[in-house]
Order: C-alpha cells, then sequence, then structure tokens
DNA sequence: AACACGGGGCT
DNA sequence: AGCCCAGTGTT
C-alpha cells in the first residue's frame, strides 16, 4: 500500500512545467567538467563523485580522476592504492572500491560498454536507484527518475509533499511521481534541471523563489508553504572517540606508517600508529605500547598536537606525539617509509591534519 | 527501517 | 552546533 500523492497539476499544466523547466536549464546551467562529454564511463564517475558530495569539491577532483584514468580500461586495470590515492579526501571510499568492482565487470561482462538497459546498469555495484537514473537519462536519453536530495526538496515544494523526506519509502513516492511529470523530449535537461534548481534556485534555506522559472506551477509557494518544505525529521548525534597516535621518525628520517584493515571506517587506508585512548590517559601504557608494537627504542617523545574531526556519526579525537627514536624491525600491517613514498598512498584527513601540524613545527 | 560510511561549507 | 550535500550497502 504505497502513498498517493494527488497531482496538483493538469497534463496540459505538466508539459508548461517541463518546457519552462527544461528551457531554463539549456539557458543558466553552470558550465561543469561532466558536462563537456557524453562518455557513460566518465559521466558515471561524476555521478559516483557527487553522492553526498558538493559540485564545487568534486570538480577538481574529477578533473584529476579522469586526466589519470581517461578510460574505463585505464580504471578497470588499476591499483587499489592508485584508486585510493585519487579520491584521498573526498570521503565515502567505499565509492572507488564499489566503482572499479563495478567498471571490471561491465569490461568483462558487456565487453567495455555501459549497459544501456536500466536494471542492468543499477545491479552493479555501488549503482543505486539515484545514480541508475542519473546516468540512464544523462548518457543514453532514457525517462527513468534520478530522485536525490534536490529532487525531493524541489518536488515536495511544487507538489506540496509533507512526507517525512527522510524515510526511504518515501524516495519511491518521488521516483513515481517523477515517472508521470518527466519530460519524454528530453529526459536528461529535465532530470538535471530539478537538480540545477535544487543547487541554484530552490535552495534548502531561504529559497529565491522571485527569480524561480516554475514557481507558477509551485503549489508550495503558493500555499505560502516553501520555507516548511521539505518535512525532514532529525537524527540521532554521533558518539565520541579518543585515541592516542604517533609521528615515529627513525634515525635515517623515515616514517611508520600502517595499513588501516581492509573493513569498515577508511577501509585500507593509511595511517600513522594508533590506539584507543585508556580511561586514565596513560602516556605510560602508550609509550610501552609503541615500544612493544614497533621494536622501537624511544630517544625522545614529545606532543605535537590534538587532533579533532567530525565524522558523519563518530567524532574522534586524537592526542598526537612525535617520538624519535631507534627500530630493528617492524612487522605487518606497519611499515616504515619515507616522505616521498608516503605521497602515494592514500591518508585519511585526520593523519593529513596530524602531518601538517608536524610539518609547520619541524 | 536503521545504521555505517567522509568531509566540508554554511548558518 | 546543526544541517545539508547529484546516496549506497549491510543488517
Amino acid at each position: 500500500m504505497t502513498t498517493t500523492i494527488e497531482k496538483s497539476l493538469n497534463d496540459f499544466q505538466i508539459e508548461k512545467f517541463q518546457k519552462a523547466l527544461v528551457s531554463w536549464f539549456h539557458q543558466e546551467k553552470r558550465d561543469l567538467p561532466w558536462r563537456r562529454t557524453e562518455d557513460p564511463f566518465r559521466i558515471w564517475v561524476s555521478e559516483i563523485m557527487l553522492q553526498q558530495t558538493r559540485v564545487d569539491t568534486v570538480i577538481p577532483y574529477y578533473e584529476r580522476f579522469i586526466d589519470k584514468f581517461p578510460t574505463l580500461h585505464d580504471f578497470a586495470n588499476a591499483k587499489e592504492d592508485e584508486i585510493l590515492k585519487a579520491w584521498e579526501g573526498l570521503g565515502y571510499y567505499s565509492r572507488v572500491r564499489n566503482l572499479q568492482t563495478a567498471v571490471r565487470e561491465v569490461a568483462e561482462k558487456y565487453n567495455g560498454n555501459v549497459p544501456e538497459d536500466p536494471k542492468q546498469f543499477q545491479s552493479l555495484k555501488g549503482v543505486g536507484p539515484y545514480t541508475a537514473g542519473a546516468v540512464m537519462s544523462i548518457a543514453f536519453r532514457k525517462p527513468e527518475p534520478a530522485v536525490d536530495g534536490n529532487v525531493m526538496r524541489v518536488f515536495s515544494r511544487v507538489f506540496s509533499i509533507e512526507e517525512d523526506i527522510a524515510k526511504p519509502k518515501t524516495r519511491k513516492t518521488f521516483e513515481g511521481l517523477v515517472r508521470e511529470v518527466i519530460d519524454h523530449e528530453d529526459p536528461s535537461g529535465f532530470n538535471q534541471g530539478i537538480m540545477e534548481l535544487g543547487a541554484l534556485i530552490c535552495t534548502p534555506q531561504s529559497p529565491s523563489c522571485l527569480l524561480c522559472p516554475v514557481r507558477d506551477y509551485c503549489k508550495g509557494f503558493h500555499e505560502g508553504k516553501e520555507k516548511i518544505l521539505p518535512i525532514k525529521n532529525t537524527k540521532k548525534s554521533s558518539t565520541k572517540k579518543k585515541w592516542m597516535s604517533a609521528l615515529v621518525l627513525t634515525n635515517d628520517g623515515q616514517i611508520v606508517v600502517q595499513k588501516r584493515p581492509e573493513t569498515g571506517l577508511l577501509a585500507s587506508m593509511w595511517q600513522f600508529p594508533m590506539i584507543e585512548k585508556g580511561k586514565n590517559g596513560d602516556l605510560d601504557a602508550f609509550r610501552s605500547w609503541l615500544k612493544e608494537e614497533l621494536n622501537l627504542e624511544i630517544e625522545h617523545m614529545e606532543p605535537l598536537t590534538t587532533v579533532k574531526h567530525v565524522f558523519s556519526h563518530v567524532e574522534w579525537e586524537i592526542d598526537a606525539y612525535v617520538v624519535k627514536g631507534s627500530i630493528s624491525s617492524v612487522e605487518l600491517p606497519y611499515q616504515i617509509m619515507t616522505e616521498k613514498q608516503m605521497s602515494e598512498y592514500a591518508f585519511p584527513v585526520p593523519f593529513q591534519k596530524m602531518w601538517k601540524a608536524f610539518k609547520e613545527t619541524h
């Protein structure tokens, strides 16, 4: 039993709404790098990068990524450390691993051609209902819905829908609505137009209704509800976790690093040796842990900085130290490398903050 | 349905 | 201190 949304527009008005939106889009759209290509692989890459990530953040990553992996096959053949490095700082790192899994499947199963069938494409790793609709409509002009946060916000206003957009089933409601009103002449312009409108005009706070090309068709505006829509419930707050970490420098100027586990938070990325801080925050316990864990003879140890980092669901506080000493040998997952070697591996932002503090003080 | 999964920009 | 961002996978 799905909720039925009463459309506030008749067929005639829907057509005018489509034309107003699509022509506004083609006139006002931003010149973005992924709008200069028709290569399904590149459009796909851009959509994965844009998940939960702002356009301005994505642009430089996209440029570097396409420069490094110009074709689907270049990316399919790359090493994991290499693709993680290309994604370093962008967040949600499973996106890039899933993308490679999917691209390899396309290379083998579809002879390197991105499937044009929405169901086949959506079956690929990391491709959900939004990304499937976006790539199918933009690259292949298929009239498929691509419902993201923008679409739910814009449509909740245009059709004055007060369902909670945080609920999973609400997305399906909007998909059904998009299927009814999408422009079959230009599905790409329609989907991108809604998203562009959400980014430039129909913004989360204080939408610019006076500049809106579809204001005349907006039920929420006519009811004066544009500011209270969309309805979205609040999510729970994040937990906190404290750590102690050391930048260990060997006598010949190398650095001790560690590869994180291949599952979970920041999977397979690199960091400096780190343990969870005990309840007493015992520095001596940390020293003896370093000694045993790394076969390390500590010659000097000093506090460096405290790094705070907020993830979506957890907050970290890292007490960072600089340690100098001699090491006979380290065992996996630890490794000793030069600064130049470090630059080839992906480090999460909290550890980049540590490194930056070190470079500024030493 | 609820939660894990990054990082940054804006109010 | 929240909210939001061109969401998806797992449980």
